[in-house]
RNA sequence: UGGGCUGUCGCCAAGCGGUAAGGCAACGGACUUUGACUCCGUCACGCGUGGGUUCGAAUCCCGCCAGCCCAG
């Protein structure tokens, strides 16, 4: 009997082209465009969202450019729930979230592959740049780094368990970018040319302290930006404004440029340093997901990124309990970020990840 | 009120007679399915103000204004 993939459809080049590459496979295939939000309820002045109207058009079309059916599932409350308000949460505890993993965890491969499980499918299809494999010899599924290190996005898959991955199909995993767009215009896809997502889906003006503003309703009142021994350097705008490690939008003419060292949420306060105090050597996550290992007995040589795109950088890792790992870097790394995922390598296999303490 | 010092881009700051460095900030762009970082680009026809000297002044001279410090 025939199988049956459903394909998570954004209305862009990849997932589009992954559509195709999934019939070309042999499966029945069936697109769906996931209602995350609507327009109105974000901060929308243009057209670079992933999940806009005109995309849900886009996903239709290339649907039908293919030849499969397209349905469009409302997932409204539950991305509320799970990546708004989860990531609104972050801010407010001075934390650095991630929702694009939060997304991908509670929405793409949990709910929606429940949902695909419920309606029969036997496989959920994105168009992200990954590799699934399956390791007889470890009897365990392995995700892996794509073939296009360009656009390798294993680092926002890390929290995929077996069970998800034994259900996903990754059919971009071994293309470029340049080939996925080639394929895109050989099939004429009103897409092909379509420029890649960027910044937060449900924030496309890229103001996110504003968003959570107007989504809340809350103040975030003003406060004292200190150095590291206490001095007042300046009033910031409301802590939610800033991030560790960063640099602009201080507004502060100091003698040398200075960064974001911490947050004291409880003072209001946020600190500033030099881009030298930024490094440190080592970090807790909890909220671990282990793939390539079922558990780590004993300290792990691996290589771990800190954040997206982010050259992974050798270190040791323990597991502290269930839930927990530290990760000793060999080098100092800048700006290791709370609520940011912290991803470990064992050469292109992810071997799990957390979210940084 | 006397004496001294200072006044150059939003902030700091070079310049000391030859046609306005640099840093910070800001803004724009690149990069990027998160926030950041980074990179590239832009940013004083004018140097408190009014005169004067000079071929030529932010740089020299005089007046005025403002601020700071000391003395009453």
């Amino acid at each position: 009997m025939e199988k049956r993939a459903l394909i998570a459809m954004s209305g862009g080049v990849d997932s589009s082209v992954a559509a195709h590459l999934a019939m070309k496979m042999g499966y029945s295939c069936e697109g769906v465009t996931l209602k995350l939000y609507d327009n109105g309820d974000i901060v929308c002045d243009n057209q670079k969202t992933c999940c806009s109207l005109d995309d849900i058009e886009d996903a239709r079309s290339a649907c039908r450019r293919i030849g499969i059916p397209h349905t469009v599932y409302n997932f409204k409350d539950n991305f509320k729930e799970n990546v708004i308000s989860r990531f609104i949460d972050a801010y407010e505890r001075g934390a650095t979230p991630n929702p694009c993993i939060d997304c991908n965890r509670f929405i793409k491969f949990k709910e929606l592959v429940r949902r695909a499980e419920i309606l029969s499918f036997d496989f959920v299809v994105t168009g992200h740049y990954a590799r699934v494999e399956y390791d007889k010899e470890r009897k365990r599924y392995l995700l892996k780094k794509a073939a296009d290190p360009a656009k390798d996005q294993s680092y926002v898959l890390y929290p995929l368990t077996q069970d998800q991955l034994s259900k996903t199909l990754l059919p971009l995993g071994e293309l470029t970018k340049g080939e996925v767009r080639e394929l895109a215009r050989g099939l004429g896809l009103i897409n092909a040319e379509k420029r890649d997502s960027q910044d937060i889906c449900f924030v496309p003006n890229g103001d996110y302290a504003e968003f959570i503003r107007s989504y809340t309703g809350k103040s975030y009142p003003e406060g004292d930006f200190v150095d590291e021994k206490g001095n007042i350097l300046g009033t910031h705008k409301g802590i939610i404004h800033y991030t560790v490690g960063q640099r602009k939008g201080l507004g502060l003419a100091l003698p040398a440029p200075m960064y974001v060292k911490e947050k004291d949420i409880a003072g209001n306060k946020v600190v500033l340093c030099d881009n030298a105090s930024l490094f440190s050597r080592e970090l807790t996550a909890k909220d671990i997901n282990l793939i390539s290992v079922e558990r780590i007995d004993e300290p792990m040589r691996v290589c771990a990124r800190v954040r997206y795109n982010q050259k992974e950088q050798p270190a040791t890792v323990t597991q502290l309990d269930d839930d927990t790992i530290k990760v000793v870097f060999d080098e100092p790394q800048r700006a290791i970020s709370k609520g940011q995922a912290v991803v470990l390598y064992d050469g292109d296999t992810v071997v799990g990840g957390g979210t940084i303490q």
